[in-house]
Parts: structure tokens; C-alpha cells; sequence
DNA sequence: AGGCATGGTAACCATAAGGTAACAGTGTAG
DNA sequence: CTACACTGTTACCTTATGGTTACCATGCCT
């Protein structure tokens, strides 16, 4: 089993690592947020991560970045471990797609359990795939087809069709594709639609069904019927 | 989305289970274990629990005896809720098969997050719908429907529409409907009787019953009958 | 009646929002 | 260096949203 920890106190991650390799359990390391993206980017076109351990309140940043930006890629289970107890700080990792948050300080077999149900959830559960009507997207492997066509998908499309899977049937706010998408960069209506015209494309060819569609003034949607 | 709740201190079930209940979550209540027993083997022949809240020291035993004596039934997520905050009584209830556990003092709705987290993960999904005569709202997809007919909404008709829902059957002021849909703009009559017509033309066609009742001096009301 | 306030409907149309295609700058692999 | 993929930019088209106006209906008061 493989886990990324973003930690910046080098001595508690010291302690984290160690006692998690006593259960099994194998860790990548990065006490910041750009590290963690290093890392990261490196280690998923090889695997991907069994869960991830975050930190809140990093040098360079907030681990919340780290879910909001899919740097771990599309159902990797996130457990933030952190300092910050407020409820409001709980509530924005779990909006962000936390699956679990404990703070410090904490006792470590209690950490291990969860992180191993989480993992354990994960494995059993999910096959990570996505299907709607002849689409098909496996996130494991990253390859999606429609039909027996394999779809060839550029970065910033993988991102907003898997930001759009995650959150299907359900809408989703161009305000909330536009910050995930381009996070922290000015973004104009045209990129977005630009990037929108090319999905679609790569998506729906010929005769076969639409399925991104946009309610006006709301947002998008991955759904077989317009409305 | 219905959940059992097991707690011996009436005045936090009572609130736990007001709470929930505007998360739309329907709650089955037992104060003890042999009460759980009674309620818990009823229910489950006509439906099964999306999730469970336990707590650990009952007044007639030990809330993980539910789940070892399989009271639940196979499947069924449990969060422990608990004053006991030692790590071997976390251990016990993980081992047991909980799949969270939250400690006493804690806020409402981080118990609401991660009892959702929970039952969604199982494959429950909390229902956000408004019914009334044959129209049908489902606010999580952003779906309207007259019978079948689909309601093609535009976003002020909308806003207007969830506003009334939210109020039903109450009347809403014109003058919360006015500076809620056109919120710090300049607002005449006039656009408010626009976007009235149009609405209604939407939700009532032909023979269909008309919903949409204006009282005069009062406000717009969602309810079959105009009084 | 007449005047007037409140509500309702229909039609007009400027404009925002959405969609597409084509081009250009950048980076990268070979 | 060349070729190509990726993405930002621009221009242009289409649609329907929503503000506006004009006109009608009803109820109420003097």
C-alpha cells in the first residue's frame, strides 16, 4: 500500500513515516505543497497513490490546493491530519472532497486504521471507473472511450471531463470549472469556452449523443439528456 | 436518506435529530440497546438503513454489541458517537467494523458531512426534491419537470422558483422577491410582472393546474388551491 | 360613471451568453 | 530544425434572456 504525507514538521512526519512502515505501509514524502505536486506528477504515470495523508497550513500554501487542483489524480481518498480544529476548516476540506480529518494531536494506530478504511474502501469498492451511455472512462488506467474509440484528451480536458464525472448528474458552476481548471491564473469566458468546444469534439463525433451539456446560467453537466 | 440513531441523552438525540432533519435526513431513534434491537429488527424488513449513529455506553450495554450481534444487517455504515475518547475504546469500535468515530463534544454539522460521506459511499444519495400536484423539482440535478414535460427554467425563473419552494406553502413578500432576484439592481414593477408570466407559462400549459397564486397585497404562494 | 391602483399578458428587441472555427505563440519530442 | 500538440486569442454567428412598452381586466373608492 501507497501513501503520499504532505507534512511540513519534519519531526512528526519523521515519527508518521516510521510508524506506518511498521504497518505495511509504504510513504512518499513532501513537506510542501510544490514538492507534493513534484512528487506526485512523477509517481502517478507509474501508479497512483492508495490515499493521501495533507497537512492544512503549509509553507507555500494550503493541501486543500493540492484536492481542488486533482493533482492526486481522479478517487485517490485524501485524510487531512492537521492543527486546524475550527469547524469551518473541517467543512472546507470535506467540501473539497476529504474523506476523513483528524487533528493533532492524535494517536497513531488511530491514524493507521483510518487511513487503512479509507484505502481499504477505495480498493474493494470503487473499480474507479465512469460510464454514461457509450462513454467510458477508467481512471486507473486514464484511458477513455467512447465506444471502442479511444478518446485522446489533452490535460486541461482530462481535468474537467473528471471534475464533471465526479460530480455527475449534477451540475456544476462555471465560477467552480473556472478556478479548478485554472487555478490562481486569470481566466477569460474565452479559454473556457474554447477548451468546452474541444471536449465536446473530442467527445461526440458523428451521430453520437451529446452529452456535455450547458444549462444556461448555471453551469455544465455530464448527463445523457440535455434537460 | 434514513438513518438509526442510538443515544441515551434525550436532549442531544433531540437535537441531533432536528438537525438532521433539515439536512433532510429521516431519523429512527432508540435509547438503548434492547430498544435498537426492537426498532431496528422492524424497519429492516421494509427498508434498510443508509447509516447508523452509535453511541458506546448505553444504559443496557455497549453500542458495538450492535453491530457484532449483526443487528444492522450486512452493509449498513456505522459512526460512532461517543463521550469515550480513548484510543482502545476508537480501536475497539474500528475493529468492530465502525467506519468512523467522532468524539463528544463535537459540531452538528461535522457529524452531517461525514454521515453523508458515509451513506454516499454505500450508495444512498440524499434526496433535495420538492414535490407538489404533478410538478417535480430536483434540486441536486437542477431538473424540473411538469408530469413529463421538462421545465426549461431560465435562471431567474429559477432563482424565483427555489425561492418560492423554500417558503411552501407559505406566501413570499413581493419585496423579498424583488430584492432577492434582483439583489443591489434597480427594480421596477414591470420586470417583476415579466418574469411572473413567463414563469407560470412554464410550469402551467394548457389544462394544467395552475400553482402559482399571487394574494393580492401579500405576496406569490406555491400551492394548489389559490386560497 | 370615471379615476386609479394592482395584476396579467403579449410583443418587441438590444444584448449577453453560448458555440464554432481559424490563427498564433509556446513548448516539446524526435 | 521540423513537426506537432496544446492552449490562448480573435472574429463571427446564433440563441434566448430579460427589460421595456402597450394594452387589457378587475376591484375599489368617490
Amino acid at each position: 500500500m501507497l501513501v503520499l504525507l504532505v507534512e511540513d514538521d519534519a519531526a512528526l512526519a519523521a515519527q508518521l513515516i516510521d510508524f506506518l512502515q511498521h504497518e505495511n505501509i509504504e510513504v512518499d514524502y513532501a513537506a510542501s505543497v510544490s514538492s507534493a505536486k513534484e512528487i506526485a506528477a512523477q509517481t502517478i504515470k507509474y501508479s497512483r497513490y492508495d490515499a493521501a495523508i495533507l497537512d492544512m497550513d503549509l509553507p507555500d500554501g494550503n493541501g486543500i490546493s493540492l484536492i481542488s487542483e486533482q493533482i492526486l489524480g481522479q478517487g485517490v481518498p485524501v485524510l487531512f491530519c492537521t492543527a486546524a480544529t475550527a469547524l469551518e476548516d473541517k467543512l472546507a476540506a470535506f467540501s473539497a472532497g476529504a474523506l476523513d480529518y483528524i487533528t493533532k494531536p492524535f494517536d497513531l494506530p488511530e491514524l493507521a486504521v483510518r487511513l487503512k478504511l479509507l484505502a481499504k474502501k477505495q480498493g474493494a469498492h470503487a473499480e474507479n471507473t465512469f460510464e454514461l451511455d457509450s462513454l467510458l472512462i477508467d481512471f486507473n488506467t486514464q484511458i477513455a472511450k467512447r465506444g471502442e474509440r479511444i478518446l485522446v484528451l489533452s490535460p486541461q480536458q482530462w481535468l474537467l471531463l473528471s471534475l464533471l464525472t465526479k460530480h455527475a448528474p449534477n451540475p456544476v458552476s462555471k465560477e467552480d470549472i473556472l478556478c479548478k481548471v485554472w487555478p490562481d491564473q486569470d481566466v477569460n469566458n474565452n479559454m473556457y469556452k474554447s477548451l468546452l468546444t474541444r471536449l465536446r469534439k473530442n467527445i461526440s463525433r458523428d451521430s453520437e449523443r451529446e452529452l456535455l451539456h450547458t444549462i444556461k446560467g448555471q453551469g455544465l453537466v455530464l448527463r445523457k439528456h440535455s434537460e
